[in-house]
RNA sequence: GCGACGGUCGUCCAGUUUGGUCUAGGACAUCAGAUUGCCAAUCUGGUAACCCGGGUUCAAAUCCCGGCCGUCGCACCA
């Protein structure tokens, strides 16, 4: 019953969901997927969740920043240096290796991942290495750098599209402090694009070079980690927390008890994040936070938990959460010369904030979300129904008259009228009713109405509901507080 | 990026071994009409594909070469 990758990526080729980029053009590169209608409609709805459960709820602010950024920006978010592996390739027959760690391994030598081209050439040239597969010589040494190189203008000055949302907010930082009267904590929000130019894009929305992130970013004081009086919301909130292998569930409060997260603002967030997919039908009972080794973290994070989740192929990784101290701010007011610091008001200091990060992939949530959701009713003829959020749903409800005729299609044509403005409906004459119901419920749409013949003389439709399949009759006049009603967040 | 395997209607599959009978077949989906009138009904008709480029040949979906894409493994993964 459990739905596969497989089932998931036919439905959503089928259906609008997503599908891959350029697909008429053979040159079409890999790790570029387009959202089609039914996609795109339920990723703004999470979208629009997200904002609920996490920005308005914290009171964060949200940007929307530039795509193209400078250079600079990268030198000092280290991602010029760090974001790079040196590659070597054998002459002979094309296999590349990392270089840093391929030397490591056949020397006992160890290698900084940074080190310089020459550098690495030279102890290639020193242990006489050669190629594991066949022998043969290394050419030469060169970087390869995930992100996208651009040149602007006409002398193509050099800039980079960004590999995470989250620089536009470091670089903001000072003035939304300033200007929007900031006080720490404070959470920044930003969502939109990144780019990574991926070795090996795989899995259609699992692996992008092209993707959406929701990214957070909390400016905290550090000495003040503990201090957070809105943790009293989330103290009984279930964490599941993971070494990699076995999951144990705490509530927030005891979590810090036990010393499984470091504080409360980091556990604070932790809660509000699976409090946030708990919302979006992920069945979080199938989740957890990992909480990664020293090898595992990111070059800027200093504590991280990943929260992922158990879809048909392994724990699929959705949101990064990182304690990035004050790197970033240390770096960009290194590199522009701007002092960065800001006054915590509570403690009358000046503090370079310290960042801890929720960093989300929507586009892995999306595809997470219909795999959690998509199940097949062995009952009736093993339909297909995606038990989506009626909040998340792309289309909230199907508007059917029963036949085209004695008035029927001209009514449902009214009610159709009175509700699209409101709400993402369908409107479908075509075929039998059942096959209608079933078109309907394999894109997630939790409501149908119905307009029979009871409805030329009384007025009343009937709605049914995509999980149970009943039906309920009421008033067409009732109809616009009903949908508006079950829209809401529960 | 390397290796193995693969790529035919929207989706899944047949056809490739042994080149011709393939102006490419089926199922599901989809569209139109008829019929029915509350759960994928039936009938009739239709739309719709050989990944791209080159080569071999009288003849290529089929054989060869290159590219692109996909799956898996390795590697990588913010």
């Amino acid at each position: 019953m459990a739905a596969s990758y497989d089932e998931v990526m036919k439905l959503a080729l089928e259906r609008g969901f997503y599908f891959p980029s350029c697909e008429i053009y053979s040159d079409a590169p890999a790790g570029f997927w387009e959202y089609g209608p039914t996609g795109v409609n339920m990723k703004n709805k999470f979208i629009e969740l997200w904002r609920r459960e996490l920005v308005r709820r914290d009171g964060m602010l949200e940007i929307d920043g530039c795509q193209i950024m400078s250079k600079s920006v990268f030198v000092a978010s280290g991602h010029i240096g760090n974001f790079t592996d040196p590659v070597v390739k054998c002459t002979k027959c094309g296999s590349s290796f990392r270089a840093d760690r391929f030397i490591t391994e056949k020397t006992g030598e160890s290698v900084l991942e940074r080190a310089a081209e020459q550098e690495i050439k030279a102890l290639i040239k020193k242990h006489d290495l050669r190629c594991p597969n066949c022998n043969g010589e290394f050419g030469e040494v060169s970087k390869f750098n995930m992100m996208f190189r651009i040149g602007i203008g006409p002398a193509a000055e050099e800039a980079y599209l960004r590999p995470e949302t989250c620089q536009t907010i470091f670089v903001d930082f000072a003035r939304l402090f300033k200007t929007m009267r900031g006080r720490l904590p404070l959470g920044i929000a930003q969502v939109g694009k990144s780019f990574r130019n991926e070795i090996a894009p795989r899995q259609s929305l699992l692996r992008l070079r092209e993707f959406y992130q929701a990214e957070i970013e909390v400016f905290c004081n550090p000495d003040r980690l503990n201090e957070m009086p809105k943790f009293e919301e989330v103290k009984n909130t279930v964490l599941r927390l993971s070494d990699g292998s076995s999951i144990i569930e705490v509530t927030a409060e005891e979590a810090i008890s036990k010393g499984l997260t470091p504080n409360k603002l980091i556990t604070y967030y932790l809660a509000l994040l699976v409090e946030f997919y708990d919302k979006t039908g992920i069945d979080v009972k199938r989740s957890r936070f990992r909480n990664l080794s020293v090898d595992e973290k990111a070059f800027y994070a200093s504590v991280a938990f990943d929260f992922e989740v158990e879809t048909s192929i392994g724990w699929l990784e959705l949101v990064a959460c990182n304690y990035r101290s004050d790197y970033d701010l240390k770096g960009h007011a290194i590199t522009s010369k701007q002092n960065l610091e800001v006054l915590d008001s509570a403690t009358q200091s000046k503090v370079l904030p310290h960042v801890f990060e929720l960093s989300m992939g929507i586009d892995r949530s999306i595809y997470a979300i219909l795999e959690h959701c998509y199940y097949e009713d062995k009952q009736h003829d093993d339909r297909v129904v995606l038990r989506i959020k009626p909040y998340l749903a792309p289309i909230l409800v199907g508007i059917l008259p029963l036949m085209t005729k004695d008035g029927l299609d001209q009514k449902a044509h009214q009610i159709n009228s009175a509700l699209k403005y409101d709400f993402d409906i369908f409107y479908d004459e075509s075929g039998s009713i059942g096959r209608r119901y079933r078109r309907l419920e394999e894109i997630g749409t939790p409501f149908a109405i119905t307009i029979d013949k009871a409805t030329m003389q009384d007025d009343t439709v009937t709605i049914r509901h995509r999980d149970t399949m009943q039906q309920e009759r009421i008033n067409i006049s009732d109809l616009h507080q009903y949908l508006h009603r079950a829209l809401g967040v529960r």
